[in-house]
DNA sequence: CAAACTCTTGACAGCGCTTTCAAAACCTGC
DNA sequence: GCAGGTTTTGAAAGCGCTGTCAAGAGTTTG
């Protein structure tokens, strides 16, 4: 493993001090031409890259933004992700993400790790940390937060309105005529779980549809959950023509439990999903759902990210989410 | 933004000397048990955490690991990495990931990016980079490649035995009494679509079925290529009852092309992907796939770069691929 | 042609930490 | 109670880089 070459090497071998070559560098003062010249031949010659944790450590900047998710096999994370990293690219900024697994205490952890690695700022997605240490982390470093509403960092939250897509997905089944729609909710702890399922309240009572609590099952945003609920739920009973989904992932677990007991999909129950993950559009049938953004949510968060570490207040979008229909709903026929 | 507190704080606060906190913060001397009560306290108080960048500028070690992935919104891969996440769990060696989004050049700007970074190790997962950068990065810095195989560096090469792994699939529909067995290929630049392709036709030689390069038809990876190459190979022919996938997204892919001719899944053509991503057990139905142990993948890459680090020659494990029967394939009837 | 500038350059301190080295403190035992 | 040995401790240098500052080189002007 031979030694990695440092701005000091260059320097020597082109005959100029290191403050010139760092000039150079960082265009931080006009050198000479032939100086200039000379330098960059180095360079190229002996391979050198800059050291960015020695610049970071002068500079006092870690040039890394720290993301804060809850499972990287998440395919909505992923695609946040995805959002994220495109959001920063361009910029000398470079994303390290670390995984909570919706543990409090192990989300408290992996903010230490991007805390001791003097990240410059951080996008906490989701989770259960407590307000108290988000607004506390807030303080001394530029935080966005994704999907969830912290008191006294509104300005900082970026949120998608699950109250609203969860009613256009539910409104989607009353338009077709469907009456007995049962919902399957995620975690009742997580808000946005709690959203959803507000948004399918309201969409029902604006139908005068009267909610039925005995239509409603809870799981926890996973296929696992989602064919569990759904096995509870047809173990109470099957009058229902119509499921919503809290999210795609349980839709998926949900219509293997109905392909189980020989119901088809849309002909016997019509399912509706949310977020809109890759795989939806690639499920048989091809799952209606109502499309979460999030690309664009991760990119908006770095965005975001970027403009408070220029000390700007940052513009968060509001990003509505949209229904999108394929072929896992049809028209009520009884 | 307040400035973080210091080593140096924490030992003017606690009357002590920095390298005195140093040694109690890493353990490398005795100190006196009251100093040690003092310091400790103080750190208690200030909330102190160490500078992970300055400490590694002056050890010369980063303590991060750079992972080159291709696509981060790959199940596959996004498997893997939990196992690297998990493979590291416990040490002080964090993950840092980058995507090459399956371009040569853009893998070589990550690479740049994590060599910038001084990544103390690598882990390289497929790819179109060049060997010869590989070589050379491999020289400086401990490298494991994943799912690959670079000549001179094959002690550090790990991968599945693709061949083995898809003769087992194919062999499994042989079994069942199919004879003309489609495939989906992947990219025929690509390695692992290589020995898949491979071990389907030895599956087929063994048992005497003669390979029609007709039935073969050459996707991407994603799942839209598997549904146009399916529907490509609907176009030509329909002779077959069984299909098999270089992988489980193509598998989804082709299955939706199956569906919207109306050709039911296993009861007209049986269906075996490779993989065995989160999603195959919650499609409908289950697809039976040759799993790839890919979180153990992750780890083993992860033990294999702690080793190298540590100087010690790395014990790549072997890890055979299992056939995963569920409920797309069924028993040949004409 | 010297005075008065302006532009380019290098020396040096410092970012937060570790580590070497030598001094200070503490032990032995005679 | 002190020579000799063993610990514990602090001063200082250094990791690779940047930024300040003042010196040096180069221009312009009266």
């Amino acid at each position: 493993m031979s030694e990695a070459i440092t701005l000091g090497d260059v320097a020597r071998e082109a005959g100029v001090s290191p403050s010139t070559v760092s000039r150079i560098l960082n265009g931080t003062a006009v050198v000479a031409p032939s100086k200039r010249a000379a330098v960059e031949a180095v360079i190229e010659k002996l391979g050198y890259q800059p050291n960015v944790l020695a610049r970071g450590l002068a500079l006092g900047q870690s040039m890394s933004i720290g993301v804060l998710i809850q499972e990287i096999s998440s395919p909505y994370y992923a695609e946040v992700l995805i959002g994220i990293e495109r959001g920063l690219a361009g910029t000398d900024y470079h994303p390290i993400v670390v995984s909570g697994h919706w543990r409090a205490e192990a989300e408290s952890e992996a903010l230490d790790v991007l805390l001791a690695r003097r990240v410059d700022a951080i996008v906490v997605m989701d989770g259960r940390l407590e307000h108290k240490r988000l607004l506390r982390t807030a303080q001394n470093t530029p935080t966005v937060v994704v999907a969830r509403m912290i008191d006294g960092l509104e300005s900082q939250c970026l949120r998608v309105d699950n109250v609203h897509g969860s009613a256009l997905g539910t409104q989607h089944l009353i338009d077709l005529g469907h009456k007995r729609i049962a919902h399957i909710a995620g975690p009742v702890d997580n808000h946005d779980a709690q959203d959803r399922l507000e948004g399918y309240k309201q969409a029902l009572k604006g139908a005068r549809i009267k909610f039925d609590p005995d239509l409603v099952s809870e799981g926890d945003f996973t296929e696992r959950s989602g064919l569990m609920a759904m096995e509870s739920l047809l173990s109470r009973t099957s009058n229902f023509s119509a499921l919503f989904c809290a999210n795609d992932q349980m839709a998926f677990g949900a219509r293997l439990a109905l392909y189980r007991r020989g119901i088809r999909v849309p002909d016997d129950v019509s399912l509706v999903g949310f977020d809109d993950i890759p795989g939806s559009s690639y499920c048989t049938p091809p799952l209606t759902t109502v499309r979460q953004p999030s690309q664009e949510v991760g990119l908006a968060a770095a965005a975001a990210v970027l403009d408070l570490m220029l000390g700007r207040s940052p513009k968060l979008p509001s990003l509505p989410p949209v229904l999108v229909v394929r072929e896992s709903t049809s028209l009520y026929r009884s």
